[in-house]
DNA sequence: TATCAGTCTTTTATCGAAAAGAGACAACAA
DNA sequence: TTGTTGTCTCTTTTCGATAAAAGACTGATA
């Protein structure tokens, strides 16, 4: 019942470890690849087996050995690798956040069902699971209601993000000078400058980057509650921008600054400055998703105005 | 494969509603029933024909007549009223809270579901809920792990809520006179002190007023996010103070004179007496919750000495 | 003109099955 | 010892079926 999307993303895994490696030679034991491919023992077998199977290895199973490269071909494809949930999820995301659902809108699990090809179970634990991001509500035996994505969630998500992340920050200026995270800051750092650097090319990066940055910071607060809030920002900003591209080269530009002026008063560990450079730099972070909020909430009509 | 436990529910509550009212008397329409009993047309007239069949009702549709009030042992019994998904609940919550589970310990969903006697669809549907709580976590295509109702679990949860709720409180005192919170702030008030009065019989009362106390003060932030984070913090007092008994008395009577103060603070409007007594009382809150996680914490051997 | 009950359709809650994948154990080798 | 593979068992993921409950549509009634 299960598709077999452990084997075939662990399989495409493989074929990459493998062309990291020289032709000829020997493969590391089971129990070595199991870390490496971050898979059961079970799945790295099935692996190996269609390995030999396709003679891309062979040897018996003490002393495995590449025979060759694998051929773009013989990849499994993308979308065969992602779990049923996941794919839920993404349809869902592009569903509730594009589809301009309104407020008071019903959710009808069965159309979902339909929709997305896929069992009325996944669609009633994906929107189980995501009821917590405070954009659906359930009715006990009866369907979801939509919340919208309108101004007010932005307002209500970005109050809360405020208070977790400016105790975070400060949080963070107070740990021991020991602590690895004041070496991620630095490395983040950099890796802000060389981005500044190209950014005329490598503007997209900037959304990985901006998600490990805050996630480093809302860590310090060593609070799981804190931590995993930061898990719906992270989503909502992943689909939002995907889809809002106006402007992001500067948007992008203006929020690098903004984060070195950030990294540069959590290094200082003055919690005032800290306190400010966050402050600031969430109030820009709210007015970029608002006004992309106006902008998707405009009917067809209005838009051509 | 649904049990009915929405009909059962309903039948019962209203072989409560003909009490009320007097042999003789007409029922209402379907339309207006469904209202008062909060539930389907379609449920509705199954109980009408239920209770033609029990002759406790009588006449036809267009007129039905009370004959007779229902004897008690013609209620459902209430284990029977309430759905799969709710008794999962309760029985994960004893389980979890007084299993003395142990961070890391692994949540065998299977064994569960042997033990609870429901679908592995069930226990799947509430550990994803559950997961919100930040008790447990999930590792993909492995089981649940425990993550342990310990100190830092409780510190954490105040962290967050002295956050929240400092925050919600000072919302408080800025709504406009009209608003319905300050006449439910007055009604509670009321409530507090009657329950003060007769401290030493109605203790128990104390629990679901402090509920709807604080329900009360986090409405107001206007928060979705805040307003559901309350749920976790209800829902682990709901369950952790129902075990743990001791000083109850003790306790709940300090708990209403620090309320009492609370109260009066919001009433000023004063910000700052407001914080005051906000942060006092979820201090108190705190050493409740910690001293009953330690003594939970003992192990048998322990507890001996 | 709204509200009623009768009837029919659609949706949700719950279950159990089947396959994928994880994990445990034993026997062997280095 | 420590780590290896072969084998077996148990658990999780996903599906589809089915009964309960919700909801929509109808003509009748008042």
């Amino acid at each position: 019942m299960r598709g077999e999307t452990v084997f075939k993303r662990t399989f495409n895994k493989t074929l990459d470890y493998l062309t990291a490696n020289e032709i000829g030679n020997t493969i590391p034991s089971e129990n070595v690849l199991t870390e490496i491919l971050k898979a059961s023992r079970t799945t790295v077998r099935k692996v190996l087996e269609e390995l030999q199977a396709r003679k891309i290895i062979k040897g018996t199973a003490a002393k495995r050995v590449i025979v060759r490269h694998a051929k773009p071909t013989e990849y499994f494809p993308d979308n065969e690798t992602v779990a049923t949930s996941a794919q839920v999820e993404k349809k869902f995301m592009e569903w509730m956040l594009r589809g301009d659902r309104k407020a008071g809108d019903i959710v009808n699990g069965l159309e979902l069902t339909r929709q997305f090809g896929v069992s009325t179970s996944a669609i009633r634990e994906y929107l189980n699971r995501f009821s917590r991001f405070g954009l659906i509500e359930r009715r006990p035996n009866s369907s979801w209601i939509i919340r919208g994505f309108t101004k007010e969630f932005a307002l209500e998500l970005f109050e809360v993000r405020e208070l977790f992340e400016t105790r975070s920050a400060i949080a963070f200026t107070s740990q021991s000078e020991s602590s690895p995270a004041w070496q991620s800051l630095r490395k983040l750092e950099k890796e802000h400058r060389s981005l500044l650097k190209e950014i005329s090319n490598r503007y997209h990066d900037f959304s990985d980057l901006d998600d490990r940055f805050h996630r480093l910071i809302n860590n310090a607060s060593n609070n799981r509650f804190i931590v995993d809030f930061y898990d719906i920002i992270s989503l909502i900003f992943h689909y939002h921008y995907q889809w809002n591209k106006a402007n992001e080269k500067q948007r992008n530009r203006a929020a690098i600054l903004e984060h070195l002026d950030y990294i540069e008063s959590l290094l200082s560990r003055d919690p005032q400055r800290v306190q400010l450079a966050c402050k600031s730099h969430l109030n820009s972070a709210r007015k970029t998703l608002l006004s992309s909020i106006n902008v998707q909430a405009l009917t067809p009509d209005e838009e051509q105005r």
